[in-house]
RNA sequence: GGGGAGGUUGCGGAGCGGUCAAACGCAACAGACUGUAAAUCUGUCGGCUGAAUGCCUUCGGAGGUUCGAAUCCUCCCCUCCCCA
């Protein structure tokens, strides 16, 4: 196979990057690759910490994908034993170690949530176990001897937890190294990572010389703000969108986010050309112009990136339905009911609408509820049970009710 | 090994014998408003009971003192700091 020009491979690699380290060295490594016609190898790790996959996963997976289209081996580490460990990145308190077997169901969703995105053709999937779990103490003593402390405590969050007076376990400073092998073991020429990375994707190159490789190019990315708009997009802070997601779900969230990230998650999330970036970015700017169409249409995009143009539709349309003219929705999870007549705290908790009957008449009494669109104001108000009922508790929780 | 400070409800953090299901902030949830699931304001925020000066579970764990313990004592587990 040929590979696209030097020129034409940056343009895309630097597309949406924070920095290349160092860049020259890149180019370096894609001029032979074409001269002797061997893809680079280029590497990304993912912790399967957490079952799903969010936006903020997929600018890196995006990213690599690019290298996939400019003819490059991808090989996704599954971090099944760095997991165990919990990447210390951006946390001020020690991880919770993970067990491993949840670790694998885990990484099993996550594999599957990758081809959505990456071609399976061309993606080697290795979890790092496969090399970690057959280390001898000896290897590892011989790994941990590569690294100082000293250097291990310039990372920002180490040094900052150890200022705070917060604990650091040893096994913690094992996580870099971890990484960094991973990079020994598929002998990479690119790794990819969030900013936030930085520290782990240097340490790599550092490790691989150690071990007489061609140090890797460290690559890194814009961590993704979360419907916050302040905070990253993570799975605890329970700010980001699944891949995996509902349209109306995915819909709706993208709506929330603030105005200020709209570009930024067309840059960022989107497949959107070069050129209408740049459009959407003037339209924000004219005063003209109203940001909710721009936010509509990138809901519409990112549905349709996963569920395709048809629920596209179909999300925003019932979106309007329930929040604009307040209606309920067309679709909605249905509860067989088996008497004549329940009290609406009780159905409230029959049909798992809220998580005790306390805050079920919390919500009654706070004007949270509603029947057929009729406002329950009594706790004690009993509901008579008719095929096609509809219960709405909150904003956003809708059951319809069978005999 | 020695000395000191700590472990409180999702998080941060008060409380230090009854008035404690435990201040306050954040997060979360609901209501009003809105183009929005944003912002703002208001309310709620352990569970059960038709609701109250009621019952049950919770302040690292296990025992104990007391009419009564998050608060006092004993042992254990965990963390931070200083010294070695």
């Amino acid at each position: 196979m040929s590979f696209p020009s030097v020129n034409e491979q940056m343009d895309l690699i630097r597309r949406g990057t924070v920095e290349i380290l160092p860049e020259e060295e890149l180019v370096k490594k894609i001029e032979r690759s074409i001269k002797k016609n061997i893809p680079l190898v280029i590497k990304q790790g993912f912790d399967p910490t957490a079952p799903d996959i969010h936006l903020g996963h997929t600018v890196g997976i995006r990213k690599l994908r690019h290298f996939q289209e400019l003819g490059h081996r991808v090989v996704v580490i599954i971090g099944d034993y760095t997991a165990m460990v919990g990447d210390p990145s951006e946390k001020n308190s020690t991880r919770p170690k993970l067990a491993h077997e949840t670790v694998m169901e885990h990484a099993q969703t996550y594999r599957r949530q990758f081809m959505k995105i990456l071609d399976e053709e061309k993606t080697e999937v290795r979890y790092n176990g496969e090399w970690f779990s057959k280390m001898s103490f000896a290897e590892i003593m011989n790994l941990a001897s590569k690294f100082t402390v000293a250097r291990m405590l310039e990372r920002d969050d180490f040094s900052k937890r150890y200022a705070g007076r917060q604990p650091i376990s040893i096994h913690e400073f094992f996580y870099p190294l971890m990484q960094a092998y991973d990079s020994v073991v598929i002998r990479a020429d690119v790794e990819l990572g969030a900013t936030e990375q930085k520290f782990n994707l240097v340490i790599g190159r550092n490790i691989q010389k150690e071990f007489g490789q061609e140090p890797q190019i460290v690559l890194t990315l814009p961590v993704l703000e979360g419907l916050d708009g302040k905070q990253r997009m993570s799975k605890s802070l329970g700010n980001y969108i699944g891949i995996d997601e509902a349209p109306a779900d995915m819909y709706g969230k993208t709506l929330s986010i603030p105005d200020e990230l709209i570009l930024r998650y067309f840059e960022l999330v989107t497949d959107v050309s070069g050129k209408e970036l740049a459009q959407i970015a003037r339209q924000l700017q004219h005063p003209e112009t109203n940001p909710r169409d721009l936010k509509r249409y990138l809901a519409r995009t990112i549905v349709r990136m996963y569920h395709g143009e048809q629920e596209s539709i179909r999300a925003e349309e019932a979106f309007d339905r329930i929040f604009i003219k307040k209606d309920i929705p067309d679709e909605m999870p249905e509860v067989h009911i088996s008497s004549d007549e329940v009290r609406i705290d009780d159905l409230i908790l029959l049909t798992k609408t809220a998580d005790s009957k306390g805050q079920a008449r919390r919500l009654v009494k706070g004007g949270g509820v509603s029947i057929d669109g009729r406002k329950i104001s009594d706790p004690f108000y009993m509901v008579r049970i008719k095929d096609g009922r509809v219960l709405k508790v909150g904003k956003r929780r809708f059951v319809k009710l069978k005999r």
